[in-house]
RNA sequence: GCGCUCGUAGCUCAGUUGGAUAGAGUACUUGACUACGAAUCAAGGGGUCGCAGGUUCGAAUCCUGUCGGGCGCACCA
């Protein structure tokens, strides 16, 4: 045990072994930490020089995005800044799904009832609208099917009017998510989506069939992974064309290439467990080892509490209007509880999307996500507002100390409530640790959450301003810890606490 | 049928490598604003950790079986 003052005394107690600990001397060495380190608490360089690849959000172009999309976006934001705390290079990819059939129906439907200018002014929505009435009409007239499937076979020969018709489709999707992505402040680094990885793919199918991988079974190509007790992995199915495990072959290698990974994580959905556990599998058997290196995050399902969310029946979130009512909510809230705040505006979407991304990373991955617009929008108890309504107080108490002690005599803290606290602000490094090894970021929010909590305890009970002047500046300074810890820790969750709510 | 996963308070969930009397929030009841911001705090009731075996000084945690829910299981992604 490394030698330091900490430790005062250990004795044993019923097959426990009791250490007791110099509170003093403990609280010292932790504020001040905090304090020095100042955002860099927590963090560390066990990344250095390590880039950690971390795929996500990956929403469809020409579809809406909603509720499953926007839990994976916050995840894999999360994740990232996890890493990137402790050291690592990190890189955010888009995978964007832009290649397949639909596409050529899309076209399609946009020659026969695309209007430029709804388009314009509601790119998705009405792309949308276009593409369910080709499924309609085809229902009808089944020749669709096959216009549908002439023009995708255009767009991947490179004819030039559907090509610019398909970067159309995609600019203006783009143009959408990036205002959603704007809303909770994430900037990707590469959206490298699908279409990407299409002239990428024969190599790939090259490979596989030098290492005698690949099989011929019912007409399709595929690779067997029995010796996984899987089922085999499609390469080309039967008309010759490739399928999604081929592409996610492709971008698999090429960003080994191109980044040297020291990890690729994938920040998808549940459902495709399966899938990543066949495309990894495909990888080691073809011998690249650092198929080790490829994780599946799987993010959780979003459910209601009585029945589950269907696409098909219309019984959709959609990310906008989690956006829109957690904003509109807390713009009531504020003009009930504060209706003089300066930039109400600004705040009501600091605190709103904070309350989204909280809700969103409360519990563990495995379990399903039980989606309420009243437990989102309660802003009470363990929530993403009480987190920031925390941070909030401690500043605002900051802001109004006047001749404080830059160096102040710790020993000042002597309440049990000021020792939790700062056993608690010990924690954080850890706890970001394991929230990276687990690739877990609700391991964060609880952490903040108990920190908010603790601190409540002890703003309501102690004086802080009114106290004695010494233990005043000494509870200052704690305060100030705690407000960089809180801060800290919600940016890695991705949320930006406001300074007044 | 097979594989993966979950099952802890009315509800939503913590409880990582087995340890002291199983914890939060919510909801309900009650108390605290002439106090640094009440989006806060304090107090109370609420449990066969799905069930049954096993491993051992000790199991919510590990093993086996079983029941229940979810997801997935070749040419969609």
């Amino acid at each position: 045990m490394e030698k330091d003052n900490i430790v005062e005394k250990a004795e044993a107690a019923g097959g426990y072994l009791n250490f007791f600990v110099n509170k003093e001397e403990f609280i010292k060495q932790v504020i001040n930490q905090v304090i020095q380190q100042g955002d860099k608490y927590g963090s560390s360089d066990e990344g250095e020089g390590k880039t950690v690849l971390v795929e996500f959000s990956s929403p469809n172009i020409a579809k809406p995005f909603h509720i499953g999309h926007l839990v994976n976006t916050i995840t894999g934001n999360a994740i990232e800044k996890i890493f990137k705390h402790l050291g690592y290079n990190t890189v955010k990819l888009n995978h964007i799904g832009d290649y397949g059939t639909q596409f050529g129906k899309l076209i399609s439907a946009y020659k026969r009832w695309g209007n430029d200018e709804v388009i314009e002014k509601d790119p998705i929505n009405e792309l949308m609208n276009i593409y369910v009435k080709f499924h309609e009409e085809a229902e009808k007239d089944p020749s669709l099917e096959d216009e549908g499937r002439y023009y995708f076979k255009k767009l991947e020969e490179g004819d030039p009017e559907a090509v610019a018709l398909w970067e159309k489709f995609r600019e203006l999707s783009l143009k959408e998510f990036k205002k959603l992505y704007d809303d909770f402040n994430i900037e990707f680094d590469s959206y490298a989506g699908e279409s990407f990885y299409t002239d990428k793919m024969p190599e790939v199918i090259d490979i596989l069939r030098e290492k005698n991988l690949l099989k011929e079974s019912s007409g399709a190509q595929i690779v067997d992974l029995e010796q996984f007790n899987l089922p085999p992995c499609i390469i080309l199915k039967s008309d010759g064309a490739t399928i999604y495990a081929t592409r996610d072959l492709a971008a698999a290698i090429y960003r080994k290439r191109t980044y040297d990974f020291y990890k690729c994580l994938y920040v998808v959905g549940n459902t495709q467990a399966l899938h990543f556990k066949q495309v990894f599998s495909v990888l080691k058997l073809a011998g690249f080892d650092w198929a080790d290196d490829c994780v599946h995050i799987g993010t959780s399902l979003v459910k209601f509490a009585d029945r589950k969310l269907s696409t098909r029946k219309g019984d959709v979130i959609f990310a906008k209007e989690v956006v829109d009512e957690a904003v509109e909510k807390t713009l009531e809230i504020i003009n009930t509880k504060n209706p003089n705040l300066e930039n109400k505006e600004d705040v009501a979407k600091k605190v709103g999307m904070g309350a989204i991304i909280y809700t969103f990373l409360k519990n563990n991955m495995d379990k399903d996500i039980v989606f309420s617009w009243e437990d989102m929008l309660n802003f009470e108890g363990e929530s993403g507002p009480y987190v920031m309504y925390s941070y909030v107080r401690g500043k605002s108490i900051l802001r109004k100390a006047e001749n404080i002690d830059i160096n102040p005599d710790l020993s000042n803290l002597k309440t049990d409530d000021e020792f939790y606290l700062a056993k608690h602000l010990s924690l954080f490094k850890e706890t970001v640790k394991q929230a990276a090894e687990r690739y877990e970021p609700f391991v964060i929010n609880r952490y903040v959450t108990e920190l908010a909590k603790v601190y409540n305890k002890f703003y309501n009970t102690h004086p802080i301003l009114t106290a004695d002047k010494e233990v005043r500046d000494a509870r200052l300074a704690l305060t100030k810890a705690v407000t960089i810890v809180l801060a800290t820790g919600l940016g890695l969750l991705g949320i930006q606490p406001p300074e007044n709510m």
